[in-house]
DNA sequence: TCGACGATGACGTCGCGTCAAGGTAA
DNA sequence: ATTACCTTGACGCGACGTCATCGTCG
């Protein structure tokens, strides 16, 4: 991870002249805290990279912080929902499929299982 | 997404000679609702293409499918929980901040209210 | 001849992991 | 000299989308 953060410049260790290794400061590892901890609150890594680099021109971050976090609500509460109905369903094939036999595939069906739940329309997605 | 399918070998129309044009029979639509169908039910297309294979062989895939998606369902819980435990920490963020400022960063500090959410320890992720 | 289709191939997404080839430290 | 670390670079994942370049159809 730590290679990966500083390849795409979020962390920006100083690199020594006489061999090429990195050399990480307290800064860094600082920086390294935040960026967990903003992870944890579900910002993405380019969200992340926006946020440290507008505090690094010295203006305040936070207004983006709480408008981010904001649409990130309300997004992950529509991949609940999603993920919810999805849940269900598949809950319902499990049970509907303990009564029905394997069967062996023809030339048109493949798996009578899943062909089972033909979908009138397609509501989501 | 049918030419996706193509290249990565779940859909096989065969080729014309003349031109290069794909030509798509009645077995292919069949077979592209057969994955639409899957996918609603929460397999992946290399689950897909597993499943379409062992058929293609003449062998039954139900098994294979019961598995699939009782691991699915495992799974999809596991993920459930994690968003709804992240859905509650940025809810409660959101709420935190409502009573604090904005803040101005300095070379320690990128963004007070992220940095508020220091966690003891780290038990998820 | 022109414009709307078709094909292939390469590259982008996101957050890394992994592998190879080579240099360095103890 | 060994071996354990470090570096850069490329490629992999999943499910496509997009773009460029080319060929083809009407």
């Amino acid at each position: 991870m730590v290679r990966y953060y500083t390849r795409i410049g979020l962390l920006k260790p100083r690199a020594q002249q006489e061999n090429g290794y990195r050399l990480f400061a307290s800064q860094d590892a600082q920086r390294l805290r935040f960026i967990r901890l903003a992870k944890r609150l579900g910002f993405t890594l380019s969200e992340i990279r926006e946020i440290t680099e507008h505090a690094d021109h010295g203006k305040s971050p936070c207004g983006k912080v709480r408008r981010i976090i904001q649409d990130r609500i309300k997004e992950n509460r529509a991949k609940i929902e999603a993920m919810l109905t999805l849940q269900n369903r598949m809950e319902e094939a499990l049970k509907t499929w303990e009564s029905m036999p394997d069967g062996v595939p023809d030339g048109d069906h493949v798996c009578h299982l899943i062909e089972s739940f033909e979908s009138d329309d397609d509501p989501d997605r």
